[in-house]
DNA sequence: CTGTTAGCGCTTTCAA
DNA sequence: TTGAAAGCGCTAACAG
């Protein structure tokens, strides 16, 4: 039963418009739901019928029916962050122009969360989702393949995951951050900090450590933190674990990770920030030090930003591509929808590192 | 018919445990659904049952049924943009800890989007809505009135409207904006620049051409001019509609404006940037003219954030208390949604000055 | 407490 | 072409 609704003022049905315009209710569901043949007669009829009642088709009866929704869902860490905000703008743009909508949950990179909000998708069976997963490996990924196993779609975003059958769509993190700290080193750089590593607390000794700490948080730090190995190992450049932050990922941590490192003996001439709130950490720490950018510092960061280009001077940036992210998850997501059989691929989207003002030649230390 | 779903593959159903327990559907159902008696034994063949099928419940069968879909509609003009990202994290936090998901649709200020989407909304049933109208009169407001008809609670966010039944929260836009240019009057400033008014292309002559032009546009940007103009009139300085930005709403629009009000003969000697483009924009032109702040011009902007803080100097912002906003509006459309009854209300949450370095007494002009 | 049965609003088969 | 009737998966009266 309807529950305790208003007999009254609830919303007329198919039926009722048939009643209405004398006709059965089948003339009327195909009317209205635009299927099958009608003839002109009736489906004026019915159409008067509709206006008049105000009559508007119940989506979730139909879905019930028809085992379809056209609604997707979208699970990230925080609709708050403006890269995952932008990404939802991609996706949302690009769905809703193909008629679907989109559930959005934010998971607070919590994998239970994650598991939740996968589970009601499910439940309230959405016609695929796209996910930014916490997970970090196969055991994580239950409910992943909980949602393929009931014939829902799953792409994956901005995080790739080993040894699951799932479309990806990710941009070439390790490539991007290598760019970068390559652009560094070529300015002759040979310190250079790195800041957002795992978050491990204490400073990591030994690069082999590192690197199966990294291993065991999120995909994106790992892969730019292994670009940044990559460009030191291309230049021969030594590693040390005391210009890598392994504080909590918050812009406090890097604010107090780079103050450390930055009154080391022998710190840091240059700084590679993977996030935003890394940069702004960083800045933060510089201003309280009194030194600046790029004399005493040169800098580059990730996620650029209106604002990243009116610092003064303009900051050199890593800028993700996140409406086409978006977009281009959307579009496959839709496509398997459509029941494409391809094997799932994973698409990796280039970053571009804008050349702005703050990176420079070391200077010459004054010993 | 459920269309050509693989039968095979299909998601278990309630009777299919039912029989696969060995009780009745009813039970089975009742089990499930957490409601009713149920026995413990009969209780436990049910719960294992489901457990070894993978079973989980349809939700949009049961909404049909119930007439209750625990989905709430969230209606805002742009996802990306991190102010609605903030007020969106806020509605997605709250709603998602009472039991409520929600479709989030960006109509990208379009009124006509704005209608679709409550469209939408309305035929997916969802128990409530939350909209940042592009509206601005009675006359544009005709699907939200639908959507209360067909027994939707409506809260509006962000922006209010005339003689319309919804509750209503936003923030003191006015009194910000007063506050904001009384600080840069009290500072010693006659000449203080608005960048953000009703885009109207060309420049307004007179007070009352730009408040019939303001009362066109959005509200919020109508009241934060009504502010700008307050403060003005309070310090008993006259209108000059050359310091006041009416081109097109974009970061470029204002760069272009700031730049012409900065090359009169007489400029202003402090600008009030009503939005996070705004402000960088105006940055953008101070720049190009080799001008800082606070010595050549002092500023105040609107949406405080991490990087206007880390600015040198940082500057001086007013915070809009996005997550509150969000919160509050779910909380408000939840009570309805239990049948509240009390008369719609306008909550009026306050944004805060936060001041930082960029407001100074103006230089001494040479003349 | 349990099962039977009707019903939610829509789609879709099937015979007329 | 059209209408009757069955079906989607679930809830909820109702009898027992």
């Amino acid at each position: 039963m309807a529950a305790e609704r208003d007999r009254g003022t609830s919303p007329p049905t198919i039926s009722e418009v048939a009643s209405e315009a004398g006709v059965g209710r089948a003339s009327a569901a195909r009317t209205l739901g635009n299927y099958g043949y009608v003839s002109p007669e009736l489906r004026e009829r019915v159409l008067a019928a509709a206006e008049k009642l105000g009559y508007r088709a119940n989506a979730l009866a139909r879905s019930v029916s028809t085992g379809v929704s056209h609604t997707l869902g979208v699970v990230v860490a925080d609709i708050g962050n403006p890269f995952f905000a932008g990404i939802v703008r991609g996706i949302s743009d690009t769905s809703r122009a193909a008629g679907f909508d989109t559930i959005v949950i934010s998971t607070h990179e919590s994998l239970d969360e994650e598991r939740g909000a996968v589970g009601v998708l499910i439940d309230k069976r959405v016609d695929g989702m796209i996910v930014a997963s916490a997970a970090v490996d196969l055991e994580d990924t239950a409910h992943l393949k909980d949602a393929a196993d009931h014939g829902i779609p799953v792409v994956l975003l901005d995080r790739t995951l080993p040894h699951v059958p799932f479309d990806t769509v990710v941009i070439d993190n390790r490539e991007s951050a290598r760019k970068a700290v390559d652009l560094l080193i070529q300015a002759g750089h040979h310190r250079v900090g790195f800041v957002w590593g795992p978050p491990v607390g204490a400073p990591v000794a030994t690069r082999r450590e590192l690197q199966a700490a990294a291993s065991r948080y999120l995909w994106t730090d790992g892969e730019r933190l292994r670009g940044y190995l990559d460009a030191l190992d291309d230049a021969g450049i030594p590693f040390d674990g005391s210009l890598v932050m392994t504080a909590a990922k918050t812009e406090e941590g890097a604010t107090e990770s780079v103050t450390r490192m930055l009154e080391l003996e022998n710190p840091p001439t240059a700084i590679f920030s993977t996030e935003n709130d890394a940069m702004t950490g960083t800045l933060r720490a510089m201003r309280a030090l009194g030194l600046s950018y790029p004399e005493d510092v040169s800098l580059i960061g990730f996620d650029d930003s209106s604002w990243a280009s009116v610092m003064d001077p303009p900051l050199t940036m890593i800028e993700q591509p996140m409406l086409q992210m978006g977009a281009l998850a959307t579009d496959r997501l839709l496509g398997r929808i459509r029941g494409e059989r391809a094997d799932p691929a994973t698409h990796t989207l280039e970053a571009r590192l804008i050349a702005r003002s703050s990176v420079t030649s070391p200077r010459v230390r004054v010993t």
